[in-house]
RNA sequence: CGGGGAGUAGCGCAGCCCGGUAGCGCAUUCGCUUUGGGAGCGAAGGGUCGCAGGUUCAAAUCCUGUCUCCCCGACCA
């Protein structure tokens, strides 16, 4: 067999390029850290999108779109804010274009008063737009969430992980109460999680940032993280409770029922097509993608196997039922009926493409009034009888989700240490992984470890070991252990 | 943005050092045989050699610039 796939143990890098190309999810386009995103992951982000949409109008939210340019001016309104977001602003200055022999160039004097920018993320012209429509307590709250892209001009890009323009959802809220925004900020941390182990059969550790690792602009940056394949983290998706920050630089303030004017709360969340990467580097193999069933865009491939045109027919007729009957239950399924691949041929391909379950019918399997079944998770095939086989199926598919889930928090707890002293953390964090570890809380500190080791702390976990103890690094008090690993 | 590597047919590559009619494998098209894990034989089509300049009688090859990708670093909600 052609291999096609760099192994992950000779260069992981290499292997989640290819994964991708020979899935087809995207291509590099001719713009720098941009990329295409193909049917193949376009139809994965539908997936995800659509299980997210609902999860967010299921909490009370709507969804409203807000523009692509922002003022230039508006950016320098929330300090923190333009800090964080300055050096990677695509600025748009011009605009027109003149003709120039056979070319095209910049006319000059097109030149825009005021300078727009690409929007990096939409806090501000929310808000700019949130000063309109609050007066009164009554106005709020405002649960609204936008699908959108946005840019951010990176020094270094990797396909998913770190894209110039991306594709996200970005939820903006405003709060009559600070407890009403940290509720809205929890909440909607909660949903990520669950969308993330549930549908994405990613195992998450949720926890809060530290100072260093915040939100330009949040008062508090709650995030999931997950941990890939490599011994890498991911930041899968973050919810931050904003305070007034926005409210104050926006001056968006509210009547309230005692009669006093008060700025609202906000809050701000965001996950985006990087969720692709993370599900590359979770579930896949040395043979391709492998894709939780309940994002999968073809959940079931049906690949007839035949020598002649009656063969072929009879096939098809034998596949019909079972088509209709896995359609009837919601199951998506592709029949693979093209003549110009073999079955060999096919049945690498859907490996690579990441197709849950491969149903192959051959000749042997008509006469004997079977099926074969192969899943993509544990590469096993299976002769099962036709008879029930619908069912079969689409109890396959639940142990497949799981079983992806399950592997993927074993993977997650075997690579997971604590460590006791600094000299036993240097070793943990070269070997990969999550370590756990006492700190003191200080940004010295933090910073120290990240230039000895290059590992980050990831989060202050929510829901982890609450001992206190003494910082591994200055052996000041501690009050618990916090997530340190080396991330993308 | 710094260091290293790369860009030649849809994909993967050779050719470059030492300038002289652009090649190989896979894929594609046609024909026949095939079809239960990436089929075989025969024939055919397909490339402004990333792009722009320069040197030269002549540039894929030498020089300059530039764009993109990969790796390492810096940077990064």
């Amino acid at each position: 067999m052609a291999k096609r796939i760099t192994n992950r143990a000779d260069d992981y890098s290499q292997w989640y390029l290819d994964v991708i190309k020979e899935a087809k999810l995207a291509d590099h386009s001719p713009v720098r850290g941009c990329m295409v995103i193909r049917p193949n992951g376009f139809s994965l982000w539908e997936n995800m999108r659509s299980v997210l949409d609902t999860m967010f109008k299921q909490t009370g939210h709507e969804n409203a779109y807000f523009p692509l340019f922002i003022p230039k001016s508006f950016l320098s309104k929330e300090a923190q804010h333009v800090e964080g977001f300055a050096k990677e602003c695509a600025v748009i200055t011009h605009s027109r274009l003149k003709s120039v022999d056979g070319g095209v160039e910049v006319d000059p004097e097109s030149r825009l008063d005021e300078e727009l920018i690409v929007r990096p993320t939409s806090e501000t012209i929310i808000w700019d737009s949130y000063r309109g429509w609050i007066q009164s307590y009554r106005d709020l709250p405002i649960l609204i969430n936008q699908w959108a892209n946005v840019v951010r001009w990176e020094m270094r890009t990797r396909l998913f992980l770190r894209t110039m323009e991306f594709l996200w959802q970005e939820g903006h809220t405003a709060h009559a109460t600070e407890q009403e925004a940290v509720e809205e900020t929890l909440q909607m941390l909660e949903v990520y999680r669950t969308f993330a182990e549930e549908f994405m059969a990613m195992p998450v550790v949720t926890g809060v940032k530290t100072a260093s690792e915040r939100f330009a602009g949040a008062v508090d940056t709650y995030c999931i993280e997950s941990l890939m394949q490599d011994g890498k983290a991911l930041q899968a998706g973050t919810s931050h409770f904003l305070g007034q920050n926005f409210a104050k630089a926006f001056d968006v303030k509210f009547q309230d029922q005692d009669g006093e004017h008060k700025y609202v709360w906000a809050t701000s969340w965001g996950v985006s097509t990087r969720l692709i990467g993370g599900l590359i580097m979770t579930h896949s193999d040395d043979n391709g993608l492998v894709l939780p069933p309940k994002l999968a865009p073809i959940q079931v491939v049906i690949v007839p196997i035949y020598k002649n045109e009656e063969q072929k027919s009879k096939a098809l007729y034998y596949a019909e039922p079972l088509i209709n009957e896995l359609k009837a239950g919601g199951v998506s399924v592709k029949l693979d009926d093209r003549d110009n691949f073999k079955p060999g041929w096919k049945f690498a391909e859907h490996e690579a493409q990441g197709t849950p379950i491969r149903i192959a019918i051959g000749p042997r399997d008509i006469e004997n009034g079977n099926l074969e079944v192969a899943r993509r998770d544990k590469l096993e095939k299976n002769i099962i009888p036709f008879e029930g086989s619908a069912l079969y199926i689409t109890e396959l598919l639940e142990t497949i989700q799981t079983n992806l889930f399950e592997t993927a928090k074993k993977r997650r707890e075997e690579n997971t240490q604590h460590a006791n002293s600094y000299d036993e953390f240097k070793v943990m964090i070269e070997a990969g992984g999550f370590v756990y570890a006492h700190w003191d809380g200080t940004e010295e500190t933090e910073t120290r470890v990240k230039e000895e080791t290059k590992a980050t702390i990831r989060c202050i976990p929510l829901h982890g070991d609450e001992t206190p103890g003494e910082c591994m690094v200055s052996g000041k008090p501690s009050k618990k252990k916090v997530l340190f690993a080396r991330s993308y």
